[in-house]
DNA sequence: CCAGATCTGAGGTACGTAAATCAAAATTTC
DNA sequence: GAAATTTTGATTTACGTACCTCAGATCTGG
C-alpha cells in the first residue's frame, strides 16, 4: 500500500508532528532529525496526497478566466466550455471566476488583470491582445505569484506561464497546403480574408499561408488581404467585391469569424464558379456547409479541450506539480466533411 | 463557502444519513424524502467533494490493460501510454496492471480476458479482436459489473462500455478525400495497402476509402487492395509490384503498419513519379517522411488521448459518475507537414 | 547548576464524505 | 394486538494530512 505520514513516522523512529514539521518545512526540528525523516521519505517513496492536503487545508484553488464578450459562435462556445468546466471544478476545490471584457479593448483587459490581481487569485487565463500594456500586467501578474495562461490567442515574449492555444502559424501554412493542393490544374488568384490584421492570431495565419504559397505554389496570385471585421455583413460585402474584381477567383482563405456572410456569398455562385474555401472554426454554419460541399476544409481548434487544458496547467503551477506534456498541445484539427466530430 | 453534506442534511431537515443513501443512490429512503434532499442539493447547489469521497471510501480502483504484444510503432507506442498513465494513476486511488497478450491470437484474449475476470478488477481495457469468442468473453466480463473499454479497434454489437478508438469508416472516408482530391487532373489508378482484411479496423477503413473514391471520384480506378501483413518487408514487395504492374500508378492509401517498407520503396521512385500516398499513424518514419514530401498525409489517432480517455471512462463507469462526452471523442488528426506536433 | 530557550513527542481536532452500527418508527405477519 | 420484519433516522468512525496545544526532554548561557 502506498506509505503515509505514519509509515514515515514509524520508520524514521519519530512522532507524527516531527514528520509534519519536515514535511511543511517548519521549524524546531534538528538537523539530525530531518535528515532521518527525509531518508524515511526516500526509502519509503512516500509522496504526499495532495488531495487529503488540500482538504485538511481547506484550500480551494481561485482562478479567474477574463474572457471577451464577443459574439460570435467561438467566443460563445468558449465561454460555455469555461462555464461547464467551472461547474466540474467546484466539485474538485477548484473555484473558477468568470469576468467579461468589452472585445479588442486593451485599456479594459489590462483593468480586468489588475482587478484580477487585486483578488489574489492562483491563476488567471485570458484571451490574450498582444499589446505592450497587457503584458506588463501579465508580468505582474507572474511576480505576485500567480499563474498566467494565455488562451486561444498568445502574448509575445514569455510574460506567461503557458499558451493553450494552436499554433497560428502552422495553421495558416496547413491551410495554404491545402488550398495549393486542391486547386492543383486550376488557375486564378486566392483571396486571404481576414478578420483583423490588428490581432495577432490573424497576422500569424496570414503570415503561415504566404510564406507556403511562396515557398510551394509561386505561380499562383495571392491578393491583397482584406479584412472583414468578424462580420458577417462586412465579409460578405468583401468577398463580392473580389469575386467582381476577380472573375477567375479560385480561392478564399478565411482566417476570421463572420464566416456566415462568407458562405451566403458563395451560395450563391453557381457550382463550378466556386472558388476553393478553407476557413477557422467548427460552427453550426461553416458544418452545414462543410456537408453541402459550399466550402472544403475547416480548420478548428477546441475549445473545450482549450479549456480544459488551461484549467489543468493553471492547477499545475498553483501546486508545483507537473502536466502531461502531450495533453496540452492544442492541435490544429482538419476537417473535412467525412471526418466531422 | 460552498455547501457541505451538513447543509444539506439542515436544510431537508434530515440526517446525513439519509443524504449520504441519497446521493450514492442507496437504499432505505421513502420517496418523500428523497425529494426533500434532492431539492435541498439543487437550492443549495451542493456538488459532491470528489477529494473528500475518495479519501473515506479509500477505494483503489484497480484496472487491467490487455495489450497485444505487437512490436510496430504504434503498439510500443500505445503500451509506453498506458505504463505513463499507469504510474500517474497510482497517485489517484487507481492501480492498473498491463497484461500482454499474442498478436491476433483469438483464443489468447479470450484466456487473458477470463484470466482478468478472476481477479475482479473495477473495469478492463483491452484491443479487441472481432470474434464471437471474444465478444462472449466480454459481456461475462459485464455481467459480472466490470466495466469494458475497447481500445483501439473495437468490438461489434454492444458487448463493451466504451470504445476509446477512432472511427475507422470516417478514417478511411476522409483518405479518400484526400487522395481524390490532391490527386486532381493526374490520371492513373490507386493502390489501397492494407496490414491484413482479416481485422475490423483495417476492413472498416478500405470500406471508407471505396466509398468515398466511388461516390466523388468514379473516374478514378481502384487496384484491387493487398496486404502487407503489418510487415515492413512484405509491404515494400507489393508496393513495388503494384509499380511494376502499373506505371502509372498515382495514389496508394496504406491503412496499416509496415509503413518503413512502403516509404523506402517510394523513396527509390523519381520525384515526378511519386505517387500521392496516405497512410496511418504518425512514427518517427512517417513523420520523417512527411517532412522530406515522400508522403503526402498521415491519419493519426492519438494513443495517448485514448488511454486517458479509456481510464476516464473506465473510472466514471466504476463510481457511477458522468465523462465529459466531447473529450472522450477520438479525433482522426489529419497531420500535412505543416501542422505536425 | 539553574533559568531560559530550543527541540521533540503525544495527543487532539478539523477538513468533507462514506459507511457501519445502532435506535426508532412504520409496516407486515400470525 | 404482540412479535417479527422492514424502513428510516441518528450517531459514530475512518480516510490522510495539516495544524494546534501542551508537556517533557535537551540544549544554551551565565
Amino acid at each position: 500500500m502506498k506509505p503515509t505520514v505514519h509509515d514515515i513516522a514509524a520508520h524514521a523512529g519519530v512522532s507524527l508532528a516531527t514528520v509534519d514539521r519536515v514535511l511543511n518545512g517548519r521549524a524546531g526540528v534538528r538537523e539530525v532529525t530531518r535528515l532521518r525523516v527525509e531518508e524515511a521519505v526516500t526509502a519509503l517513496g512516500f509522496v504526499r496526497d495532495v488531495a487529503a492536503a488540500n482538504l485538511a487545508k481547506g484550500r480551494v484553488y481561485t482562478f479567474t478566466f477574463i474572457l471577451p464578450a464577443n459574439d460570435n459562435s467561438f467566443m460563445i462556445g468558449l465561454r460555455a466550455e469555461v462555464e461547464q468546466a467551472a461547474r466540474r471544478a467546484s466539485g474538485e476545490r477548484m473555484a473558477i471566476r468568470i469576468v467579461d471584457v468589452p472585445a479588442f479593448d486593451t485599456g479594459a483587459l489590462v483593468a480586468a488583470l489588475e482587478d484580477a490581481q487585486a483578488g489574489m487569485p492562483d491563476g488567471v487565463a485570458f484571451v490574450a491582445i498582444d499589446a505592450a500594456e497587457v503584458r506588463a500586467a501579465a508580468e505582474n501578474l507572474l511576480a505576485a505569484g500567480i499563474a498566467v495562461v494565455t488562451l486561444v490567442s498568445d502574448l509575445g515574449g514569455t510574460a506567461r506561464t503557458h499558451y493553450a492555444g494552436i499554433d497560428n502559424i502552422a495553421a495558416g501554412r496547413t491551410a495554404g497546403m491545402l488550398t495549393g493542393r486542391f486547386l492543383s490544374g486550376r488557375a486564378g488568384p486566392v483571396l486571404p480574408l481576414a478578420g483583423s490584421l490588428m490581432v495577432r492570431d490573424h497576422r500569424e495565419r496570414l503570415q503561415g499561408f504566404s510564406a507556403v504559397m511562396t515557398e510551394r505554389f509561386p505561380e499562383r496570385a495571392i491578393l491583397a488581404p482584406v479584412e472583414g471585421r468578424d462580420d458577417p455583413a462586412t465579409a460578405e460585402r468583401m468577398v463580392e467585391e473580389a469575386l467582381a474584381a476577380h472573375g477567375d477567383l479560385c480561392g478564399i482563405y478565411s482566417f476570421g469569424a463572420g464566416n456566415r456572410g462568407l458562405i451566403r456569398a458563395i451560395e450563391r455562385l453557381p457550382t463550378q464558379m466556386r472558388p476553393v474555401v478553407i476557413l477557422h472554426e467548427l460552427t453550426d454554419v461553416t458544418r452545414l456547409a462543410l456537408v453541402a460541399d459550399l466550402i472544403d476544409a475547416v480548420l478548428n481548434q477546441d475549445a473545450g479541450h482549450e479549456v480544459r487544458s488551461a484549467i489543468r496547467v493553471l492547477k499545475a503551477a498553483a501546486d508545483g506539480s507537473k502536466v502531461v506534456e502531450a495533453q496540452e498541445r492544442i492541435r490544429i484539427d482538419i476537417f473535412l466533411k467525412d471526418n466531422l466530430p
